[in-house]
DNA sequence: AATTATGTTGCGGT
DNA sequence: AACCGCAACATAAT
């Protein structure tokens, strides 16, 4: 279940594997993970990354050869990347290896980028809702311009951020899973943001005042930053590009900690279902 | 075997 | 017409 900071942790190690590396071939395994794009091999080959950017949980990738062509991947909520050296190794070393130690591909493994040198770039996604996709630039544009700001930036705009919220007409748990409201933000890091300001998942947005926005403005920035700090959270289906999980999960203080003690007040965390999503959150110290 | 897990899209209702 | 809730997508674990 990747959310923002899993995904830029990806971002970051993809960067250090395959920026400047040329595409010699794509082989799809799973046709909707190409978007049924039967030319996408020809239209990559020879295409060498020079970067990879990320716009809430979407990455883009550019190539040197074309600034008219791009590669857009999703993840939802199952899809990872591993990366393969010639020798069939995960690269990284130093780490113990997990499920990127099985050979590759597996049978959950949907498209395999193959560069010049050896070394191949794998998407695996066990429930194929996520995507690797080809687009121009008007296309990335117009993706682009459906995601809100993301609280993780210093200039994020915390005044603009609590007005828009409290004119929501829903509780600020969905107000804040929207993406072309407030972009990033996932089950996780809301349950998580919400538990540091205080404020109960299932309150109506217009509910908050304004030293509630501007706190879950505040915590929701800073418990995604401190997560990309540590290499993101597994809960479920993440590791990174090495096959190793994140380490933000021993700092979750609500989510899947239902009927464990809150760490803040002592009383008991539930675990009920808001904005159809299973909710975490303590029934004391939350408002 | 029915339920639960969740990110996003698309649809229908307000 | 912007906004909102929710089914759908597809698979595996429980």
């Amino acid at each position: 279940m990747p959310e923002l900071p899993e995904v830029e942790t990806i971002r970051l190690q993809l960067k250090h594997k395959v920026l400047k590396k040329t595409i010699l071939k794509v082989e799809p395994f799973h046709m909707k993970t190409v978007a049924h794009d039967v030319t996408i091999s020809k239209k990559l080959k020879g295409k060498t990354i020079i970067d990879i950017d990320r716009v809430g949980k979407l990455l883009i990738f550019s190539f040197k050869e074309t600034a008219d062509l791009f590669l857009l991947a999703h993840l939802k909520m199952t899809g990872q990347f591993f990366f393969i050296d010639k020798k069939g190794q995960v690269v990284g070393g130093g780490h113990s290896m997990t499920a990127a130690d099985t050979k590759l591909p597996t049978k959950h493994t949907r498209v395999a980028f193959h560069f010049s040198d050896d070394t191949t770039l794998y998407f695996n996604d066990m429930r194929l809702f996520g995507y690797t996709k080809l687009a121009n630039a008007k296309e990335v544009a117009e993706a682009r311009s459906k995601y809100g700001p993301e609280p993780i930036h210093k200039e994020f705009d915390t005044e603009s951020f609590q007005k828009q919220l409290r004119t929501k007409r829903t509780s600020v748990k969905a107000a804040l899973l929207n993406q072309s409201f407030v972009a990033g933000l996932g089950n996780i890091y809301v349950d998580e943001a919400l538990w540091r300001a205080k404020v109960k998942p299932i309150r109506h947005a217009n509910t908050l005042t304004k030293r509630e926005a501007l706190d879950i403005a505040k915590h929701a920035g800073d418990v995604m930053n401190e997560s990309i700090a540590v290499g993101g959270t597994t809960f479920q289906h993440f590791e990174d590009t090495d096959g190793n999980k994140g380490n933000f999960t021993t700092h979750l203080q609500v989510f899947g900690k239902q009927k464990t003690p809150c760490s803040r007040c002592g009383a008991i965390i539930i675990k009920t279902k808001t904005a159809g999503r299973g909710t975490h959150y303590c029934p004391k110290c939350q408002k």
